[in-house]
DNA sequence: CTCATTACTTACCTTTAGGTAACTACTTGC
DNA sequence: GCAAGTAGTTACCTAAAGGTAAGTAATGAG
């Protein structure tokens, strides 16, 4: 199943298909806070992807119109990317998500890593 | 690599790790508006996917604490999905999520859909 | 003349996820 | 004594996703 013949009756799950993925949130979240990140920059951001599934998840966000991409054909090409208005939309979803994911860090710490000295 | 090694050096990780997956968001969406399901009533809600990973997903959101499962050991068993407290903290991010959803939806059929009757 | 650089693309192969179908438990109803 | 009903589990197999490595373009440095 490659695009799930998009029987879309429901916004939430088209809005899901398109933004979720293995590295897609995170991907987003990283353009979200620095506005115009290079495609080797964006790698290096996250470490274990491969430039396939990167190139990839950046193909699948340009064609649902979330993400810009803007091709330098410069010695070396330099490729910049940003969202779009509409990418930029999520910024307070992701924002959100964000300070939910920090809280729940932060009570896991102090239960369980009280007296944890970096393990390892 | 099944579970990535967890190298969670970031918040954002952590969480897009329980919360993202194929069913995953939409499940937590569906027991954020209703509060508490029965397996089958989940099934019936999302067309398409199989018991085997609907168990699998319950059984994941469980184990990150998002999700209480409530075993009623009656002649036909039943058993009750609900949000924990934690789960339910994530009902104004999927809140949020789903406006978006519906506004681009919006947005998608001005453009697209002015002439277009119901295209089955 | 060759290497290094950036942002890929392609081919090939492995791993993983997911589908399907059959099976379980326990009691009620026929 | 057998089917029905709920919520699974298990085994087996296929399809898709992802990893790795090599190749490409164009130019300046050494």
């Amino acid at each position: 199943m490659a695009a799930k013949e998009d029987h879309t009756q429901c916004p939430m799950e088209s809005i899901l298909g398109q933004i979720m993925g293995p590295w897609t949130p995170y991907i987003l979240w990283l353009l979200s806070n620095e506005n115009s990140l290079r495609f080797g920059e964006i790698t290096a951001r996250i470490p274990g992807i491969s430039a396939k599934v990167l190139t990839d998840r950046l193909r699948k966000l340009e064609a649902s119109g979330l993400v810009h991409r803007d091709y330098q054909p410069t010695v070396p090409p330099t490729v910049y990317y940003s969202l779009t208005e509409r990418g930029a939309e999520l910024h307070s979803v992701l924002q959100g998500l964000n300070e939910v994911a920090v809280r729940w860090d932060e009570e896991d710490r102090e239960k369980e890593g009280k007296s944890e000295i970096a393990a390892e």
